[in-house]
DNA sequence: TACTAAGGAATAATTATTATCCTTTAGTAA
DNA sequence: TTACTAAAGGATAATAATTATTCCTTAGTA
């Protein structure tokens, strides 16, 4: 993937932290601030948590990004993919994409209401298959 | 509803201020701590804000209420209720239930995933009635 | 009625996030 | 290239949200 290109067509400028920052996130799939900021001052040892959080916020407003929050969870970032809907282990906590038909989702919700539907948000809490052998 | 009964139920003690807070709950639907905290105060003045988060977190803690959380928002709180999904109005911010078809979604995900699903969140996200006129 | 564990009030402490100030750098155009 | 300007980075202060602590009060129970 190129990332220089990825933030200049979201009218972004391009820095060596901003870059180091999108490919961690690329990289990790769906990642906290915390996380991110312990991994990217591996590779900017001086680099500032406000700096990270300035970094967030403008990709989020670009929608380069997308906020994932559920209950009882630190916010997780990831960078913005085709509609799909996430799976979270409760026992590793970790998150999974999966390509639900989230189109027939919104279709049969717009049956039931007057709601002008744009976006959507789906998490489904479980067990991975590693997280069911060990407990439950 | 009886309040008194349903907290019972839930192994938390009865005291007036908690069926106050459950109270005020049921009514809102879907209410932020902030907004809470604002109306219990109306019925009792002297009460502290940390015992409206214990109050939350114990009700959370039981299940008799759960936590909604989506990005750009404080986090709102309801009573627990049939699976449902939520519809977020982008115009006035409110949240209104949705009784979709949960399960058919949770039976598709189960084929594409070895996850043992348990729980689901859905948000869907657009423009209400009021909103679509008004504005866009 | 009395006892005990839990709840409430007040407030301090912690955590997460944002704002501010100043320095540095990326993008642009001469 | 060089020079200019707006935006970005770093350091740190400030704010907001939540949790912890202390002590007093009350609900549940024997």
């Amino acid at each position: 993937m190129n990332y220089e290109l990825l933030l200049r067509e979201h009218h972004l400028k391009v820095t060596p932290q901003r870059l180091g920052i999108l490919s961690l996130m690329v990289d990790a799939g769906h990642i906290s601030v915390e996380d991110l900021f312990a991994q990217i001052k591996q590779e900017f040892s001086s680099i500032s948590l406000a700096t990270l959080y300035k970094n967030i916020n403008a990709m989020l407003h670009n929608a380069l990004i997308k906020e994932i929050k559920v209950p009882h969870m630190k916010p997780k970032y990831e960078v913005t993919k085709p509609p799909h809907a996430h799976l979270l282990c409760q026992g590793c906590n970790e998150f999974m994409d999966i390509d639900i038909n989230v189109n027939a989702l919104v279709d049969e919700a717009s049956k039931k209401s007057h709601y002008q539907l744009l976006d959507s948000s789906i998490v489904l809490c479980g067990y991975c298959e590693k997280c069911q052998k060990q407990s439950v």
